[in-house]
DNA sequence: AGCACGCCGACT
DNA sequence: GTCGGCGTGCTC
């Protein structure tokens, strides 16, 4: 930090503060001054606030009016880098800075001193006299000689009650003493022996390594199958920036960040690493965000908010599944964190590693391009052997109404059955049937909250929203025409599906793996033990089975509806349908036995079910990315939409046609501009939604045509406007 | 985001 | 008369 980053006291200094002013504030330093960066507590209006003193005073303002920074708060100040990071990832966005700020700073109590909290030590007195409680206290304390306890955990680990540890703090056997609350992470030990290491995957740990051992910015698509070893490889990663002294973090999407996963990263390194996600407690998020601005996290596994974490000397960011789309954040601000690992990366000089057995198409291309390292990992056993892959043309099966498993794939799985071998279905619908149809009027249930069908599930007896979450009883009368009897469930779920697969097969044991079947992911998880060990004959998966489970008698995988994906203006369904489905069949045969994977389709001809028969992914890629560069659509052209809210739907719609009527700024950059249709989630929370989607040419500055077209627009009322650079969602 | 101010309708 | 609805505007 340079002179020129220190205002002395009453100097006028800026503060960006989380209230969403959208400038920066003026006022007197406080006494002993400041450093840019500090975080201070400042008043505003009748309130104190959080803010940051992002640079010196921009004057303008009449300084007797000027007020002054009530103190600067004991947390370590914002790093020049993390200031640009934030600047740079708002300007993309478009996003209000003090909406950055209070990304930047989601945990509690920053405002407060660190407190300290009472632990329990040895005492040096005996106890006058003792009994089993007592001892059992006591024995406790000597077992972990070196640990202080609370009174509760000491009492919880002793097992008997607070006032027995009461009584010997009281009698002096036990030492009261004052500790921070927030206490570093243990050191986590590079040097700790790893897994032995494949001869593929110690050359790319050293490619990985190389990039750390730089110190300069760099980012690496590593690339292997599930099996690969993919995970041993990137924490050897994270092992070299530990021993250059420098901290890592480990995106995970956020239902990988499993305790299973942490167990692996505390036998690599010998402790536990801090945890950031959204069921942290307010304590726990509190001691991270300290923690690692203090430089004593050295590593960090985090769902995508970690990115905003405020890392002293951040050295290594991995993205792990990187193609996975929950690394979009879809509510409040608008980020992929994966595209922001690379700019924070960028801004002080780390390393990122995006990992994944099927990288999204934008990092194939950068990859490509050479923008990125590519790194490929080779599966552990032997190479790979894919699975035959076939359409089953539906146009040519002869089905029964309300059924949905082909005669071909019924022989297949006969066939399984026979064997004592296991089948898969694969049907991404949870529920029973995503329709539920009045067959007098032909309407059909939609959510009271949201207009979204509803979605019924028989187990619990009721209909579902899957947007909302809302729910209501099957009804027996038509909402809609009044007629008794006549409601009828359709199309396929996957709980419908299991119902085919008994009728079928009523002497098989079949298995359904539903995300809402699970009341726990720990339930959920013994399940897919069982039936690894050969507890079932059929297993029926929506999603969740395509995460990368290793089943060794599974030989057959039957993909029912592998058009679900490519319907559509989803300009990512291609690419999703491809990545699903290499995840599924890439299971089949993996214990050395020929695996077959069957995939139902109207459509064989199509370019993507094509491609993925052929087993070829570079061919996969290189025809999606012909069909993007010549559609003009990311990663060759810029997208982004615009959604409009309020509480009065004609509102809403008035807004967008008069967006859509005064477009000259867009015009002025060529870029395209459709809509204002319903949006994505049309309905919900009370409040209509409509979106207009941008389309522009890549070189484009599409985020400066869009502030200019959009900033006329004074929003009245509860009228509400947010601007999705990138969009994933498109329905 | 809060929290004031302020300008109209339904009460004591 | 005055209490209180929430639309509009300000915060260094």
């Amino acid at each position: 930090m340079s002179a020129q980053d220190y205002f002395h006291q009453g100097d006028r200094v800026a503060v960006l503060t989380a209230q969403p002013l959208d400038r920066l504030l003026d006022y007197r330093a406080p006494e002993g001054g400041c450093f840019r960066g500090a975080f201070v507590e400042v008043p505003l209006g009748p309130r104190k606030v959080l803010g940051v003193v992002w640079g010196a005073g921009g004057g303008g303002f009449d300084s007797a009016k000027l007020r002054s920074v009530i103190r600067v708060l004991d947390v370590a100040p914002m790093r020049e880098e993390m200031r640009q990071f934030l600047g740079k990832a708002a300007d993309y966005t478009l996003t209000p800075m003090s909406a950055m700020l209070r990304l930047a700073t989601r945990a509690p109590g920053l405002s407060d001193p660190p407190s300290m909290r009472k632990v329990l030590r040895l005492g040096d007195k005996e106890p006058d006299r003792m009994t089993d409680a007592r001892a059992k206290v006591l024995a406790v304390m000597e077992e972990f000689g070196g640990l202080a306890f609370t009174p509760k955990e000491l009492a919880d680990m002793a097992d008997v009650t607070p006032s027995v540890v009461k009584g010997l703090v009281k009698q002096g056997a036990l030492r009261e003493e004052e500790t921070p609350r927030d206490l570093p992470y243990p050191n986590l030990d590079p040097e700790r022996p790893s897994k032995v290491l494949t001869e593929d995957q110690a050359r790319a740990a050293a490619i990985l390594a190389e990039g750390v051992e730089s110190g300069a910015y760099g980012t690496t698509l590593l690339k292997g199958v599930t099996g690969s070893g993919k995970t041993e490889v990137y924490l050897e990663a994270v092992a070299s920036c530990l021993r250059k002294g420098r901290q890592a973090l480990v995106l995970l999407p956020e239902i990988a960040l499993t305790a299973e996963f942490l167990k692996r990263v505390e036998q690599r390194f010998g402790a536990t690493p801090a945890e950031w996600h959204s069921g942290a407690t307010m304590t726990e998020r509190r001691r991270v965000w300290r923690m690692v601005g203090q430089g004593n996290a050295q590593l960090v596994i985090g769902a995508r908010s970690a990115l905003f974490l405020p890392f002293r000397d951040l050295g290594l960011i991995i993205v792990d599944e990187e193609h996975d789309t929950s690394y979009k954040q879809e509510e409040g601000v608008l980020y992929n964190a994966r595209d922001m690992s690379v700019l924070r990366a960028a801004m002080c000089s780390a390393q990122v590693v995006l990992a994944s057995a099927t990288p999204s198409l934008e990092t194939w291309v950068n990859a490509e391009a050479g923008k990125y390292r590519r790194v490929d990992l080779n599966a552990r056993f032997g190479t790979a052997v894919l699975p035959t892959m076939k359409a089953v043309d539906m146009r040519a099966e002869d089905l029964p109404a309300a059924t949905w498993i082909s005669p071909t794939l019924k022989a297949a799985m006969q066939e399984r059955i026979e064997r004592g071998e296991q089948s898969l279905l694969f049907l991404n619908r949870r529920g029973f049937a995503p329709v539920t149809i009045c067959r007098a009027c032909g309407s059909q249930v939609a959510c009271d909250n949201c207009d979204a069908r509803m979605v019924e599930h028989r187990f619990m007896k009721r209909l579902m929203c899957h947007q909302c979450g809302e729910t209501k009883p099957v009804p027996t009368i038509c909402p809609s025409c009044q007629v008794e009897g006549k409601m009828a469930p359709v199309g396929p779920g996957i709980e419908r599906l299991g119902e085919e697969a008994a009728a079928l097969f009523p002497e098989a044991r079949i298995a359904v793996l539903s995300s809402d079947l699970f009341g726990s992911a720990r339930a959920l998880k013994a399940r897919i033990e069982e039936i690894a060990a050969g507890e079932a004959d059929i297993i029926l998966g929506t999603q969740l089975v395509a995460k990368g489970h290793n089943f060794p008698l599974l030989t057959l995988v039957g993909v029912i509806d592998a058009d679900l994906g490519l319907q559509g203006s989803d300009l990512r369904a291609g690419e999703r349908t491809f990545q699903l489905m290499r995840q599924v069949a890439g299971r089949a045969g993996r214990a050395e036995r020929p695996g077959e994977a069957l995939l139902q389709t109207f459509q064989p001809e199509h370019p993507v079910i094509r491609a993925i028969l052929t087993g070829d992914e570079e061919e996969f890629w290189r025809a999606e990315a012909e069909q993007r560069r010549e559609a003009g659509v990311p990663p060759y052209g810029r997208m982004a939409g615009i959604i409009l809210s309020g509480s009065d739907l004609a509102q809403v719609f008035d807004l967008g046609n008069a967006l859509a009527r005064n477009d000259g700024p867009l015009r002025q950059v060529g870029a395209q501009l459709f809509g204002p249709a319903p949006a994505p989630i049309a309905r919900g929370r009370g409040r209509h939604r409509a979106r207009l989607l941008v389309k522009a040419a890549k070189g484009v500055a599409l985020q400066e045509a869009l502030a200019r077209w959009t900033a006329p627009f004074k929003m009245k009322g509860d009228l509400r406007l947010s601007i999705d650079i990138d969009p994933q969602n498109f329905f």
